[in-house]
DNA sequence: CCATGGTGAGCAATCGTTTGTCTGCTACCT
DNA sequence: AGGTAGCAGACAAACGATTGCTCACCATGG
């Protein structure tokens, strides 16, 4: 056997198995792929099955997919892979492809451009289709040409004209977060929210914004940012200083703020006690999205958890779906709901340590 | 044209550019491929050129992988994805990947098993070899078999027998934390150390331990403790309750510790606040490698930087030359060398709150 | 006794590329 | 003028798996 390279690659193949069995490579094919056209007898069959194991077949995947124009393998491009919200997602995606029959090959939003377009994956035949999470800066033009018509599921990013999105439920999640610290007495609160343009940033402003109205307030006490998440960047920076600065007298200042995402609210507490803002004494803090960095933060960041894993698994058995030409519509994971998880950052309005009323 | 599934994936193929420009797809593909047998004039190659351009040309990655018996596709298998370290380290895997011509494909260590081995992805020829960081609770005997005879070139990790690892330099590191806490004044200095099986914990130990000695100082003041480093784990509560617990009598207690991992160390932060330990005013921190928690964690925490973006370019060309039969031993990166990152973790021993001396 | 049909299995084309070999043709040398 | 060298390009066989079709054999029924 020749070897490849200095490794010695001698991968099994069909004919190798049919000549071991003493049949044709088109019946050993047939009766590994159980297929209903296979006619041969149990004990061929058990023969065919037993050379195969006993030799480590392993189909070859490159002979597979030219033939079958098939790949079964999907990728996940996400903006960002060192995230611990990621981490969830990542979870549920991997189950549901393993379960679905579907290899997984992961990328970064980012590692495509205008000359790597993502519809190259799918037009070489490498994958059949992608989940994506939409990056925040990116166009619809932008997207929509790196798309190309290739199968795609959307998460937590929308794109005109484009079916098939999967979210989670960000109003309900804000308005939770909005509506625990209306409970403790906050009448003032601030949103540090993602950049506009992102449809989870719009979603959590109108939870935010319809649970203070229900509660009767007004929304020029409101103070609402959109500088996005990144912790790299100022923009924990901008929205505090935004918030908190010297344009807004003191008194008009939130006594507690509900950030968009966990990983900002830790930039915002580093943040809050550089302008010498305590928490939860001056400032109460709840995120959006519960992760193990919220555990170890000072003070332990009061979250709401979405269902970030269930999302992970139905955006893959949409996108199994669309390959298989059921067309999906938008998608909202409603279950299990928002929950709160209650940490140390959040404090009733009544106990604050400066002004009790 | 048919479409394949409900979308419209009518692929280019040599034979459509061949008909268009009126020449053989053998032609075709020596001139895309610029193959020294080719044999045309120049007005031909940029016909052909122009027309595979014009027709959005893109190679079928399945029928060249199965022609080629190479996929020009590398793995990154890690631990976990989710790990600020993880990020500089796949920077630096994909822009040499990009530069060598590789495809990248992610996959965590744990989505393998004793059912799907890691050689199967080359044995099935998804992937011409690939980079394996070590999970920790792994033995050798489990490595060895999910790795096969595939070219694998090991990070941050070791396999007896297996050729080819990349390290950086652990011992430096753990070296340089050490001098600096002891130029500080600090003489009782513990260690929290990732699982003694692993490669990089003997190597930060070491590090550690031959800095304290060339000190002149007893190790039995030294406490070190082997957890590992995962957050969500009790690691970091055992490692503080070891080094701090009624066992040891409050003057043996050291008044620095050196954590091995920098997300351990957000995890020991928490703990200590929980042993009502004062960071830095009872006990200093420095913790090895850099990423952006250690700036929003309370206090921020002095870090020693390693220089993982080129660990991961490095592990790329290892790889690439493994492939081309070119054998390559084990390498520590050396260049750039360690930096120490100061923030406000750490404090001289002289200025302690509670014991001047 | 012949037609029919079911059973067990093999033949051969095909997927899109690559690459060794072959075929004309022109031009040049002697 | 005949032989040959060199050039432009085509032909065809792989790579490994899938699948429609064919084929031989045997039993059964009319």
């Amino acid at each position: 056997m020749a070897a490849t390279g200095r490794y010695d690659c001698r991968v099994v193949r069909l004919v190798d198995i049919a000549k071991a069995a003493g049949v044709s490579v088109s019946l050993v094919s047939r009766v590994l792929n159980d297929d209903p056209a296979a006619r041969a007898t149990e004990e061929t069959r058990r023969r065919v099955r037993d050379t195969a194991a006993a030799m480590g077949y392993r189909p070859h995947h490159a002979a597979r997919a030219l033939k079958l124009a098939r790949t079964n393998t999907i990728a996940l491009a996400v903006p960002v892979l060192t995230n611990a919200i990621f981490s969830e997602l990542l979870r549920g995606v991997e189950d549901e492809a393993r379960e679905l029959g579907y290899t997984l090959m992961f990328a970064r939003s980012e590692s495509f451009d205008e000359q790597r377009q993502m519809s190259q994956l799918v037009e070489e035949g490498r994958v059949d289709g992608f989940l994506l999470q939409r990056p925040d800066d990116e166009t619809d033009e932008s997207l929509a040409r790196r798309i190309g018509n290739a199968p795609v599921v959307l998460i937590n990013s929308v794109l005109p004209g484009h079916p098939g999105s999967v979210m989670i439920d960000d109003h309900g999640a804000a308005a939770l977060a909005t509506e625990h610290l209306l409970s403790l007495g906050h009448r003032r609160i601030g949103l540090v929210n993602g950049f506009q343009t992102t449809e989870t940033a719009r979603r959590r402003g109108a939870g935010f914004a319809q649970t203070l109205a229900a509660a009767g307030l007004d929304p020029e006490l409101s103070p609402v940012t959109h500088f996005g998440y990144a912790p790299e960047s100022a923009a924990a920076e901008h929205a505090v200083t935004e918030i908190f600065g010297d344009d807004r007298p003191k008194r008009e200042q939130p006594t507690a703020l509900v950030v968009a995402n966990v990983n900002a609210a830790l930039a915002v507490l580093t943040c809050l006690r550089r302008h010498g803002l305590g928490v939860p004494d001056d400032v109460s803090v709840v995120a959006i999205h519960d992760a193990w960095t919220a555990e170890h933060s000072w003070p332990p960041v009061t979250t709401v958890r979405l269902p970030v894993y269930e999302q992970g698994q139905t955006s893959v058995r949409m996108l199994h779906d669309a390959l298989r030409g059921i067309a999906a519509g938008d998608t909202i994971i409603e279950e299990p709901p928002p929950i709160l998880v209650e940490r140390e950052s959040v404090r009733p309005l009544r106990a604050r340590r400066t002004a009790p009323r």
